[in-house]
DNA sequence: CACTTGTGCAACTTCAAAGTTGCAGGTTAC
DNA sequence: GTAACCTGCAACTTTGAAGTTGCACAAGTG
């Protein structure tokens, strides 16, 4: 598992629109249509904003009748957060063995 | 403290250069020409990259002598990490309770 | 003092993402 | 069946990020 499969998702996090929606899946499922009525872009920019979130697992689809709804995945954003605290907490023992060091006669 | 001081750090860790030189510096602190040396971008274009970085306070600068040597900040990494967490723990928790209802007689 | 080295600023190019409009195709509901 | 609604695909515009080149300036080093 390295950094690779973790930057798409990273970028995926880094656009303001995405959190709106995904804010707004946090509320409960919603298809593109409806997302549309209470977020201030188009349907099919929404459309574009949710195949990007699919493609790195933070939402799923399911179709409800004639409709695809979307679900957010939170256990991404857990295993995401996981990840990001493990690279961080190993920059801090690598530079505090550093830091030993240098201060060591 | 809301995501929308979050997003900007997504946006900083969405980009592959910049991983690549977070990772470097986590072997030890490093200024931008010496960055340049092992990286396949231009000296300007790390700079740009540690503007940013430190923007969003992954890094900090640090003089010494005539160079501008640059630092990791893990727990910048950490702190985000948390958040993330809280968000996605707090996703869970509602869409467990909206299928609760759901399935309740 | 001259020389080297590291940094900073600015203009330019390039490319991809974000968003739009328009239209075609399915599926449900009546 | 047909009308209404939701979705999907394609072409287009626009904006900003990433990267480059070029030059100017500051600060150690000999």
């Amino acid at each position: 598992m390295t950094t690779a499969t973790l930057i798409p998702v990273f970028a995926a996090l880094g656009d303001e629109t995405r959190w709106s929606i995904l804010e707004a899946l946090g509320e409960g499922d919603a298809s593109a249509s409806a997302l549309a009525e209470r977020l201030p872009v188009t349907r099919q920019a929404i459309a574009k904003h949710l195949a990007v979130l699919q493609a790195v697992g933070l939402v799923e689809p399911l179709r409800v009748g004639r409709e695809v709804r979307f679900r957010v995945v939170g256990a991404q954003l857990n295993d995401t957060a996981k990840r990001l605290d493990a690279i961080g907490a190993g920059w801090d023992r690598r530079l505090a063995a550093i830091k030993h060091i240098a201060e060591s006669p």
